[in-house]
This record gives structure tokens, C-alpha cells and sequence, in this order.
DNA sequence: CGTATTGCTACGATAAATGTAGCAATGGAG
DNA sequence: CTCCATTGCTACATTTATCGTAGCAATACG
């Protein structure tokens, strides 16, 4: 076998490109399960935490500071968290797994 | 309040809704990457791994037998990871991420 | 006052990922 | 044949991330 695109600079992996740092972002443990249970409507992060499986407050806590940081959740006035506009048109994105998921259910 | 004590068996699956399988699965370190660099074309486990900014063998080893058992990628015959029909179709529903991510660039 | 929320944190235990090294199998060149 | 490079893949000790439980300060209501 050739060596094919193996040759140094390989296709994505240049430092500083968006959709690195997003991916990299959303490939952390309970990101894209946050995005996905806001959805609909914000929930206080107690509620966030129960409908996360339970998941420990001190990673979900970090992810919602990460997720706040990157401008998709937003706490609100009178408590809870909700998407920000940016982070409605993320989560839209990928919504059509929820169709592809339904399909692959193996 | 369901309290299930969760028992390192499949995370993120106990509603039983695949979205929520597919979800753990892609928020998995290094799983949304290896999918985006298989994008265009198979790699080499060793040039998955340059393209992966030099990940270790372990973990890739690890997701991509994931990713095989799930359908989204598999081994070609004379050696090189490449996606599958269903793959390319998965990796086909968050590709907008990429427009998406150059115009978050935060 | 007591009680019940809110967002958030401490901390030991546990699971996962890293980094380095190396294996067996395959194939091509000499 | 031997030599060597490459393939997919694994061992293992170290570091990092996450879990699970408990609890904090602030706020609000009676």
C-alpha cells in the first residue's frame, strides 16, 4: 500500500482550524448529550443532570462552563440553562441523527 | 427519580432510545475526528493516526473497533480504514459542522 | 426561624486516555 | 533465501478525565 495522504501535513490537521477545536469540543463526554437534552427548552442543571443519566455534577458543570465559554448555553436570568441563538443552529445541525439514529438501531 | 447505578456496560443507552447510543458513541474521544478524516478517502491505521495529530495507537485501536462493530467504518481487504455505506451517511448528516464551525471560529 | 430550591465545588475512587515500545504477519527488493 | 519496511494491533506504566457522594453559599417562601 502506498503512502497515500500520510505524507506530514495531513488533510484537517493544521492547528487553529475551527472544526477541530469544535469537534473537539463536542467529542467530550455528556457535550452533545447537553446540546441535545436543551433542545426543546432550558433546564435548571439539576433537571439537566437527571435527564443526563445522572451524570456527575462535576463534568457536566465543567461542560456547561466549556459549552458557555464557546457561546452555546447561556444561563438565564431566573436560573436554568438554555441555548443561545448560536447554540439552537449547533444543535440543529445535527439533528437529523436523531433520524439516522432511529434507522441504525442495530 | 430512576437511580439505576450505572455498571460500565454501554454509557448513555439506558433509555434505550438510539440517539442517545449514538450520542455516547460519537462523544467519545477521537470518534467525531476519525469520521471526519475518513472522510474523503480510506486511510492506513498509521496515517488515521498522523491525521489524528498523533493519537495513540490504543484509543484509536479502541474507537475503531467501535466504529466497525456500529457499522460506520470497516477494514478493506488489502489493509486501510475506510467508511462504510452507512458511514459516509452518518458522516454526510454532521458535515454541515463545517460551514458551521468556520463561522463560529470564536 | 426552617426548609427547599438554585448554581456550583471538594475530594477520594475509578475509568479512560496517553506515550512509548514492541509483536506477528505480509510483501517487496536484493 | 535474507533483509527490511509496512501493515494492523497490543502491553504496560503514567497521566488525565470522569464518577459518585457529599456538601457549600445564595436565594426564596412561609
Amino acid at each position: 500500500m502506498a503512502k497515500q495522504a500520510a505524507s506530514g501535513k495531513v488533510r484537517g490537521s493544521r492547528t487553529g482550524r475551527p472544526v477541530m477545536a469544535l469537534l473537539d469540543l463536542l467529542g467530550r463526554r455528556w457535550s452533545l448529550r447537553i446540546l441535545w437534552e436543551l433542545r426543546d427548552a432550558p433546564l435548571t442543571s439539576r433537571a439537566l443532570r437527571t435527564a443526563c443519566d445522572e451524570a456527575s455534577p462535576t463534568v457536566l458543570q465543567a461542560r456547561l462552563t466549556e459549552l458557555r465559554e464557546a457561546g452555546f448555553v447561556e444561563l438565564g436570568e431566573g436560573g436554568g440553562y438554555g441555548l443561545t441563538a448560536l447554540g439552537r443552529e449547533l444543535c440543529a445541525t445535527f439533528m437529523p441523527l436523531h433520524r439516522f439514529a432511529e434507522r441504525w438501531k442495530k
